[in-house]
RNA sequence: GCGGUCGUGGCGGAACGGCAGACGCGCUAGCCUCAGGAGCUAGUGGGAGCAAUCUCGUGGUGGUUCAAAUCCACUCGACCGCACCA
C-alpha cells in the first residue's frame, strides 16, 4: 500500500471502475423497500459551482448510506436544459443554444463524475431532448383537454431584458428572477393553466407535509394567500349598473362611506362619461398607470384618488355613498373594487382623512372606551355592534356569519374564499422551450395538435436576434402548417413554455425515462414516488415546489398516479457563503470545484462542506477549514496504513472475550461511534456531527496506538472494517481503496452498514456528578447500575460534600442514576 | 404591518431540561526532523490564584424548575418570505 495519500490516483483509479461497473444502475425490486432520493437538477449552465457541490453531496450521503441500509435506492440526475442563457449565448456569441447546451451538459456532466457522485446515469434525462419535450407537450395537452389551460388578455409582467412575459412567482420585487432586470405591465393575450383551481388542496395538503420545513410551508400558504369573507354589490342607479366588492369584514357594513374602484375598474367609464369630473379622473388615472409595479403597491406610497361623481347605494342601509377612484384597490385582487370603512380600517382611515370622508364607528372595544370623535386611527379588534341596526349590540366575529346568512337569504350577496394565488402565466416569447402544441386555423378557432402529431419539433433553423418577437414567429416553415381538424391552411402558436413546466414532472420521468409510448408507466411511478427525500435551494420556495404539487394534483386527477404529493420530506440547504456573501462572479469571491478537487481531491471537497455546518445552514467557506478536511484523509490513510498488514491477515470472526482493556475501550469507541453516525444519518442528517464522531474513532485509534505493539488482529479488523464502511458515504473514493487494501473483497459501497452491538458500549464504570444547589462541586465514578438509594449515600461520603452540607440543612437530594446527584441545602 | 428562522469561545459549529463549548479551524508548547507551511503529543472561554480551587459566562430582562443554551413571557438584534390583498 502506498504510504502517501494521493487523492488525484485514487480517485480516478475507482471512478474509472465504478463506472465500468455501472454500480449505480437500479431496477423495481420488491423484495427491497425502495428510496427514491432527488436533488434538484441543475440548469446546464456550463461550470458547476459549490451550491451543486454541496447539494450532490448532501444527496450522495443520503443515497450510499439508504443502499447499505438495504434499501433499493434511485438516485437520478438529469438536466433542466431549456432556458434563456443558451438563447442568450446564441445571440451574443452565435452558438446555436442546442449544441452550447449539450456541451454544457457534458462539461458538468463529467464534474459530477469527478465528484464521484452515485447516480443511475441509465435514468439521465434532459428536458431539451425531443424524447423529452414531446411529452411535455403531451403534458400542456391533457391540461388543455381538462380545461387546465387557457388563453387570456390580461396585464401581465413583461422582462424588459428577457423579452418575454414572466409568471407572478417569478417577478421578484418588481424584477425578474432570473436576469434582476425591471418587469413592466403589458396587455397581451397569454397562455394560462388554472393554478387556482387547486388553490385550496395546494394549502390544506401543506398540512401532510410533515417532513418539509415549516418555513417553505409558511412561503406557500402567504403565496396562496386564502382570506375568507363576502362578496356582495353596492346598485349605482344612474347608470344600471352593480359594483360588486369583496371584504373580510362584512361586520362593518353599517360603517361604509365610500365605495372605491381600482383605476382599471371597466365601470370607471361608464361612471364618469359626461360628468364634470371626467377629466380629472382621466388625468388622474393616467397618472396612476404610468407608475411601476413596485410604486403602484408599496405601501410607503401615500393613498391618493378622485371622486367619480357618482353615488351607490349600500344595500345594507340604502344609503347612497360617493364612488371614488383610488391608488391602493388593485383590479387583480377580489372584484377590483371595496368599500370604505374608515373607523376600521387603516387605510380607509388614512384616506377618509385625507379627502374629508365621513367615518362611523359601528364596532365598540370591550371597554367601552371608542369615540369616533377621539380615536386617531382605524380600530380592528374584536368588539359589539354598534350604529348597525338589528346587529346592534352582537359580538362583532358572530356578525360576520350573521351578515353573510342576511345577505344570502335576501339574495344580495354570499360567502366568498379569495386568493392571491393568481393563475400560472405559461407561454414565452422565446426560442429555446417546449413549443406550445396549439394550431390556430381562421375556420376552426383554436385547435390543439392532436396526441399522435407530437412533437411539435423545435426547428434548427433559427435566426436569433435580440427583439421582442418570439424567433420562431420568423420561421415560416414552423408556422404554416395545416388546420388538424378541417385540414385547411393554419398557423402553429409561435410562443414555447414556461421552463418550469418542463421541472414540474421531470420526477416521474426519472421512473421511466425511456418509455417511448407514454411519459411514464403509472406502475413504475406508483413504485417510486414520492420522492423520499428530495433536496435544494429554498429559492424553489414558491416557484418550482408549487408547480410540481400542482402538477402532481392533476395526473393524479387525471388517474395516470396515486399520490397527491411528490415530495414527502424536503431539505433545504443553505447557500455557500464566502466572507459574508453569496460567492458570484461580481462579488469575485467565487471558490471552483474544479480548483479544489484538483489540490485536494472531491473526497476533501465533500467531507468539507458537510462537515463545515448542519445541511439547511448557510456554510461559510474556509480555506483553512478545506485543510483540515484533507489533513484528516492523510491521518486516516496513516492509521489505517499502520493497520493494513494487521487487518488484511486476521480473521472476520473473533472472541470478544479476549480482548484487553484497551482493545474493548477502542471497541467501544467504535460502536459508540456507529451509534451516533447511524443516528445522525437518520431523520435529522446532521451529516457535520456524523463526521466529527468519525474523527472521535480514528482519533481513538491514534492514542490505542500508543499503547502498545501486541494487539488483537481481530477487533483492529473490526475497527477498521466499520470505521470504512462509516465514512464511504461521505468519501467514496478513499474508503473503497483503503477496504481494498485492507478489507479486501468487493467494494465497500456494496457492503451493509455496520451494526451496532448494546453489548459492546457497556462500561463497568461511570461518572457521577455531584451538585450543590445546581452547582458542579464534585464527580465520583461509581459501578454502573448504582440505585438511587447508594448513589445518595456514596456522594454523602465525599469530603467536598461533607464540607459544604456542613452545618447546613439537606432540603432536597435528587438523584439521577448514571448521572448526577444534585443535593439543596439551606 | 403579518408570518417564519435564528442569536453559544478568536472562527465554523456541538450539547434527549442534568458537567456549556464535542469535532474542526486558529493559536501555544514539547517531541521528531538538515529543514518545515509535514507528522506525533499536550494545552487552549473570560477573570482571580503558585496551586488545589473559586468566580463569571450561551443577545437582554423576568419566570417555571432541585437543575435552563434548551421550556414560558416580554425585549433587543440579524436574516428570509409576503405586503395598500380589502
Amino acid at each position: 500500500m502506498n504510504e502517501k495519500y494521493i487523492p488525484s490516483e485514487v480517485e480516478a483509479k475507482w471512478q474509472k471502475e465504478w463506472a465500468k461497473e455501472n454500480s449505480f444502475a437500479t431496477e423495481i425490486n420488491r423484495q427491497r423497500p425502495e428510496y427514491y432520493v432527488l436533488e434538484m437538477f441543475p440548469y446546464p449552465s456550463g461550470k458547476l459551482h459549490m451550491g451543486h457541490v454541496r447539494n450532490y453531496s448532501i444527496g450522495d450521503v443520503v443515497a450510499r448510506h439508504k443502499k447499505m441500509q438495504g434499501y433499493n435506492v434511485m438516485h437520478p440526475m438529469g438536466w433542466d436544459a431549456f432556458g434563456m442563457p443558451a438563447e442568450n449565448a446564441a445571440i451574443k456569441h452565435g452558438v446555436h443554444p442546442a449544441d452550447w447546451t449539450w456541451d454544457n451538459i457534458d462539461n458538468m456532466r463529467r464534474q459530477q463524475q469527478e465528484l464521484g457522485l452515485a447516480y443511475d446515469w441509465d435514468r439521465e434525462i434532459a428536458t431539451c431532448h425531443v424524447e423529452y419535450y414531446k411529452w411535455t407537450q403531451w403534458m400542456f395537452l391533457l391540461f388543455y383537454n381538462k380545461g387546465l389551460a387557457y388563453k387570456k388578455k390580461a396585464a401581465v409582467n413583461w422582462c424588459t431584458e428577457c423579452n418575454t412575459v414572466l409568471a407572478n412567482e417569478q417577478v421578484v420585487d418588481g424584477h425578474c428572477w432570473r436576469c434582476d432586470s425591471v418587469v413592466v405591465k403589458k396587455e397581451l393575450e397569454q397562455w394560462f393553466f388554472k393554478i387556482t383551481q387547486y388553490a385550496d388542496r395546494l394549502l390544506e395538503d401543506l398540512q401532510e407535509l410533515k417532513g418539509w420545513p415549516e418555513r417553505v410551508k409558511t412561503m406557500q400558504e402567504n403565496w396562496i394567500g386564502r382570506s375568507t369573507g363576502a362578496e356582495f354589490s353596492f346598485v349605482v342607479p344612474e347608470i344600471q349598473e352593480k359594483i360588486a366588492v369583496y371584504t373580510t369584514r362584512q361586520d362593518t357594513v353599517f360603517g361604509v362611506s365610500y365605495v372605491v374602484l381600482a383605476p382599471e375598474h371597466p365601470l370607471v367609464d361608464k361612471l364618469i362619461a359626461g360628468k364634470e369630473q371626467e377629466e380629472a379622473v382621466r388625468r388622474f388615472i393616467d397618472r396612476v398607470k404610468d407608475l411601476s409595479e413596485i410604486s403602484r403597491t408599496s405601501t410607503e406610497t401615500e393613498k391618493e384618488g378622485v371622486f367619480t361623481g357618482g353615488y351607490a347605494v349600500n344595500p345594507f342601509t340604502g344609503e347612497q355613498v360617493p364612488i371614488w377612484v383610488a391608488n391602493y384597490v388593485l383590479m387583480e385582487y377580489g372584484t377590483g373594487a371595496v368599500m370604505g370603512v374608515p373607523a376600521h380600517d387603516q387605510r380607509d382611515w388614512e384616506f377618509a382623512t385625507k379627502y374629508h370622508l365621513p367615518k362611523r364607528l359601528v364596532i365598540q372595544a370591550p371597554d367601552n372606551g371608542l369615540s369616533i370623535d377621539t380615536i386617531t386611527c382605524a380600530y380592528d379588534g374584536p368588539g359589539v355592534m354598534v350604529n348597525s341596526s338589528d346587529f346592534n349590540g352582537m359580538d362583532n366575529e358572530a356578525c360576520k356569519e350573521a351578515i353573510c346568512l342576511w345577505m344570502e337569504e335576501r339574495n344580495i350577496g354570499k360567502r366568498r374564499v379569495n386568493y392571491r394565488l393568481r393563475d400560472w402565466l405559461v407561454s414565452r416569447q422565446r426560442y429555446w422551450g417546449a413549443p406550445i402544441p396549439m394550431i390556430y386555423c381562421d375556420t376552426c378557432g383554436v385547435v390543439p395538435v392532436p396526441k399522435e402529431d407530437l412533437p411539435v419539433m423545435l426547428p434548427k433553423n433559427v435566426s436569433f436576434s435580440a427583439g421582442s418577437v418570439s424567433p420562431l414567429a420568423k420561421v415560416e416553415e414552423f408556422v404554416n402548417c395545416t388546420c388538424p381538424k378541417c385540414g385547411g391552411a393554419a398557423r402553429r402558436e409561435t410562443d414555447t413554455m414556461d421552463t418550469f413546466i418542463c421541472s414540474s414532472w421531470y420526477y416521474f420521468r426519472y421512473t421511466d425515462p425511456r418509455n417511448t409510448s407514454q411519459p411514464f408507466d403509472s406502475a413504475k411511478a406508483n413504485y417510486w414516488m414520492p420522492v423520499d427525500q428530495y433536496i435544494g435551494g429554498v429559492e424553489h420556495a414558491i416557484l418550482h415546489l408549487l408547480y410540481a404539487r400542482f402538477f402532481t394534483k392533476v395526473l393524479k386527477d387525471a388517474g395516470l398516479i396515486n399520490i397527491g404529493e411528490p415530495f414527502k420530506n424536503l431539505l433545504t440547504q443553505g447557500m455557500v457563503i464566502k466572507d459574508g456573501a453569496k460567492m458570484s462572479k461580481s462579488k469575485g469571491n467565487v471558490v471552483s470545484p474544479e480548483e479544489i478537487i484538483a489540490k485536494y481531491g472531491a473526497d476533501t471537497a465533500r467531507l468539507f462542506i458537510l462537515f463545515a455546518a448542519p445541511p439547511e445552514r448557510d456554510l461559510e467557506w474556509s480555506d483553512q477549514g478545506v485543510e483540515g478536511a484533507y489533513r484528516f484523509f492523510g491521518r486516516l490513510w496513516r492509521i489505517v496504513d499502520h493497520y493494513a498488514a494487521c487487518a488484511a491477515s486476521a480473521e472476520a470472526e473473533y472472541d470478544v472475550n479476549s480482548l484487553d482493556k484497551q482493545e474493548r475501550e477502542l471497541r467501544r469507541v467504535l460502536h459508540v461511534t456507529i451509534g451516533k453516525v447511524s443516528e445522525a444519518l437518520g431523520e435529522r442528517f446532521s451529516f457535520n456531527t456524523a463526521i466529527s464522531s468519525i474523527m472521535e474513532l480514528v482519533n481513538a485509534m491514534y492514542a490505542f496506538k500508543e499503547h502498545g505493539t501486541q494487539v488483537n488482529s481481530g477487533v483492529i479488523r473490526e475497527v477498521i472494517s466499520a470505521l470504512l464502511r462509516l465514512l464511504a458515504p461521505f468519501a467514496p473514493h478513499i474508503t473503497e481503496e483503503l477496504w481494498h487494501e485492507t478489507i479486501g473483497q468487493g467494494s465497500v459501497h456494496e457492503q451493509s452498514w455496520p451494526e451496532f452491538d448494546a453489548e459492546a458500549v457497556k462500561v463497568d464504570e461511570t461518572e457521577i456528578v455531584l451538585q450543590i444547589n445546581g452547582k458542579v462541586r464534585d464527580k465520583i465514578i461509581v459501578p454502573v447500575g448504582l440505585g438511587a438509594a447508594e448513589l445518595e449515600a456514596k456522594a454523602f461520603e465525599q469530603e467536598k460534600v461533607k464540607e459544604f452540607v456542613a452545618g447546613k440543612t439537606v432540603v432536597k437530594v435528587i438523584c439521577v442514576p448514571q448521572k448526577l446527584v444534585n443535593i439543596v441545602i439551606k
